[in-house]
DNA sequence: GTCCAGGGATGTG
DNA sequence: CACATCCATGGA
């Protein structure tokens, strides 16, 4: 048994990303338990299954449940383990620059109040990134959940830690050499087929990779890269720098959700229009991506 | 049967 | 660049 403890930042709350974790009841790449999460997560070669919980202090409580042997923990291991957890839960991000401006923004204002301390949660798999945003175009989300799990238990890897089973993603490696064919029993559309089978292969040829996309940490580079591809439109892009690239600024406007909200919160009897979106969003400079996380939450 | 869901591609002005 | 049109599939 290995236990770290992460320190959290101020403005964070362990519990506001809970209830955004378990938002579906159909999630396959972690299960939640009297509060404590339980994930695969793969290292290089090595894989390890962690629980999360919330320490005493405040602080998160990491332990490893098993994928790796205990003779193999070395400093890398731990290492690694932290960052992914830093980088999942966004713990490096200094909130308080939203918080100021959101006081003073109509659709924000109450928003953040109500989900305190909430992060934008991350999907540090830049592969997974890419399926989830595939995956959920145009379809609703109970949908979009079943065919990621119909997705992971044909095509990806199960670790085992005290009985249960804990799913890893599938590789783009493994998704590369597949045709059409074979992703017909998850019964999504051919279109969404081919899309995932090309985003693995542009990931595995180097065209597509984490360390290319965040290359001069510029958005505008990252979202042309990511659009150049079949099957990434601006919608995906902005989502996958967002979940996965995490820049704060990356801003998905064109979400149905997203919409959705607006229209709740604004008590309209449609949905908002591009313009009105603009207007709406003028204030967020540099916030878009955690403005729609929030705004998302009122759906559920 | 109808409508829509956390869009995308392609074509046109 | 802004817009129109067609596309694809399951679930409520």
């Amino acid at each position: 048994m290995k236990i770290i403890t992460v320190p959290i930042p101020e403005l964070f709350s362990y519990g506001q990303n809970l209830v955004y974790l378990k938002r579906s009841p159909n999630e396959c790449m972690y299960r939640i338990e009297a509060d404590r999460i339980y994930k695969a997560i793969s290292l290089g070669e090595a894989n390890a299954v962690i629980e999360v919980s919330e320490a005493e202090d405040g602080g998160l409580r990491v332990e490893i449940i098993g994928g790796v042997a205990e003779q193999y923990y070395g400093d890398n291991i731990l290492e690694a383990i932290e960052e992914y957890v830093v980088d999942w839960f966004d713990l490096k991000r200094d909130l308080s620059p939203f918080y100021e401006i959101a006081a003073s923004d109509p659709l924000l204002k109450e928003t953040v109040d109500q989900f305190y301390g909430l992060r934008v949660m991350g999907i540090p798999d830049l592969f997974e990134a890419l399926c989830w945003g595939i995956i959920g175009q145009q379809i609703n989300l109970a949908f979009a959940y079943t065919l990621k799990r119909r997705f992971v238990e044909l095509y990806g890897r199960a670790v085992e830690a005290n009985g249960e089973l804990h799913w890893l993603f599938p590789k783009a490696e493994d998704i590369a050499l597949l045709t059409v064919a074979d992703l017909e029993p998850l019964r999504m559309s051919v279109k969404k087929s081919e899309y995932l089978i090309e985003a693995a292969q542009n990931i595995v040829s180097g065209k597509l990779s984490k360390e290319t996309l965040l290359q001069g940490e510029c958005l505008k580079s990252a979202e042309a890269l990511l659009v150049s591809i079949r099957g990434i439109g601006p919608w995906t892009a902005h989502y996958v720098i967002m979940r996965c690239l995490r820049f704060p600024s990356a801003f998905p406007i064109d979400d149905v959700g997203l919409h959705n909200s607006i229209k709740h919160i604004t008590g309209m009897d449609r949905k908002p229009t591009k313009q009105e979106l603009l207007k709406l969003s003028a204030g967020w400079g540099g916030w878009e991506s955690y403005a729609t996380f929030y705004l998302w939450r009122l759906l559920y």
